[in-house]
RNA sequence: GCCGGGGUAGUGUAGCCUGGUAACAUAUGGGACUGUGGAUCCUCUGUCCCGGGUUCAAAUCCCGGCCCCGGCCCCA
């Protein structure tokens, strides 16, 4: 038989067992967001094109699935959430009391050439923080972050921490032109020290200022970094202070090991202070994980002037993470197969399947008329963790064998008894 | 869009260099063992990604496409 169809590139099909490792590790994320106050919201799959275009600029146009629909319309699948979140803010939500905290998991198109961690359609998990524009806001974004994987068990990543507002600082500095800042904000956080290195001669900057921009963009480490770079820069102290706090309050929340790295700059105009990326060491080439910051994009999309933070996890990369790093995820199975021994006993199984399931029991039984031989083969193949064994001989007395699948031992249990028994 | 490595039963592989009837393991389906054999034994089915070229003959060599893996670009 020959295949006639396959999977359009960069997607993906998930058997049962990867549906099961993946649905455990999402209700984990939803769980650690919902027990953070967050609540969770869903927009629609496709919107208008404009949406994005007006976010993040033409040239995204080459990275979406966009499309006219047959009424003309220009449609895109979405290729982020926070774009659609922050639509739905300003349609419907804006006037809800504040803080505004909403989380989402969902599905996302990018056409882009597939590749280790990165495919056409792939989902992310993230958070916004709308309408609080303290600095405890972006706390409790990050260590929402932090705590999720800390529930999913994903210990080895590293978490960096940056700040806008000292970059902007480096650059006034520097006296490069205004207009220059976003092109530079890109090569900085790509480090493309090369390229960033000839836009800066080109614009005339002193070669003095030059190497104090390339080695404050390189820097990272923790709260000694911050003092270190406050010296090589004029101003912005409120931003050192901000960012000092910032470490400080994580560490309320217990989290001590972040990072602080002014060369985060989430190439994008519309972040306004903190940023933060979490990588995963274990992964290729596309090792981040998570990305986020504080941003302002009600404005942008017909708001009035909202402070915002937020992240979003890439949820596949997560899954990849924990596998390289041999994190176990339990696999469920059901709790009890029936096999009936012989064609007699086969109504009264399926009265004890009926009473199983009423009771909240995952259960399965034999189909296949199959010989206990066989049944326990596939018992064993579909991860039950008891089998019961019905027959004439345990009938006789209104009782069945149930045999667990793990240990091997068996015991006789009246019929009226099973539920109770399979409870405990 | 660019570079490299790949694509052989459901799965994992051998065969490819050096062209000559496609194989092994495992899984699935059926059967035997007549109530514990999660075993063992028997057995059916099932495969060269697609298209073109070279050749008497192509899984094998050549070209193009599609898809996968790794990397570049990009990464909202």
């Amino acid at each position: 038989m020959m295949a006639e169809f396959q999977r359009p590139r960069g997607t993906r099909d998930f058997t049962p067992e990867a549906m099961s490792t993946r649905r455990f590790i999402e209700a984990k994320l939803r769980k650690c967001a919902e027990r953070f106050g967050f609540g969770e919201v869903m927009t629609p799959t496709f919107e208008n094109t404009e949406l994005f275009v007006e976010r993040s600029g033409e040239t995204i146009l080459d990275d979406m699935y966009a499309f006219q629909d047959k009424g003309g319309r220009d449609i895109a699948l979405r290729p982020e959430l926070t774009a659609p979140i922050m639509r739905f803010y300003v349609n419907e939500l804006a006037s809800r009391p504040k803080p505004l905290k909403v989380f989402y998991f969902g599905n996302v198109f990018r056409y882009e050439r597939p590749q280790s961690g990165r495919y056409r359609e792939f989902f992310q998990f993230g958070a916004e923080l709308i309408g609080a524009p303290s600095i405890e806001s972006d706390v409790e974004i990050i260590a929402l972050a932090l705590s999720c994987l800390k529930d999913v068990s994903l210990e080895n990543i590293e978490v960096r921490i940056g700040h806008l507002g000292i970059l902007e600082c480096i650059l006034e500095e520097s006296q490069l032109p205004k207009n220059l800042y976003g092109i530079c904000l890109r090569y900085i956080d790509k480090q493309d020290i090369k390229t960033l290195k000839l836009l800066l001669s080109e614009n005339g900057i002193d070669p003095e200022k030059q190497d104090t921009l390339l080695s404050i963009i390189s820097m990272k480490g923790g709260r000694d970094v911050i003092s270190t770079v406050q010296t090589m820069v004029e101003g912005g102290d409120d931003a050192f202070v901000y960012l000092a706090n910032l470490l400080t309050k994580l560490t309320k929340y217990g989290f001590e090991g972040c990072t602080v790295d002014f060369g985060v700059a989430r190439g994008l105009d519309y972040y306004t202070g903190m940023v933060f990326e979490i990588d995963s060491p274990s992964l290729g080439a596309e090792k981040q994980i998570c990305g986020g910051g504080s941003y302002n994009l009600a404005e942008l999309f017909g708001g009035e002037e909202v402070n915002s933070t937020g992240f979003a996890f890439g949820f596949d990369r997560v899954m990849l993470a924990l596998e390289k790093d041999s994190v176990e995820i339990p696999t469920k199975g059901i709790r009890a197969y029936i096999i009936p021994i012989g064609q007699s006993t086969r109504p009264t199984s399926f009265e004890i399947l009926r009473t199983l399931r009423e009771n909240g029991i995952s259960a399965d039984i034999d189909l296949m008329g199959r010989k206990i031989s066989k049944a326990l083969a596939y018992a064993n193949s579909i991860k039950t963790d008891k089998v019961i064994l019905v027959g004439e001989k345990e009938l006789v007395n209104d009782s069945v064998t149930i045999r667990d699948m793990d240990s091997g031992d068996q015991q006789t249990v009246n019929i009226n008894d099973i539920a109770e028994h399979l409870k405990t």
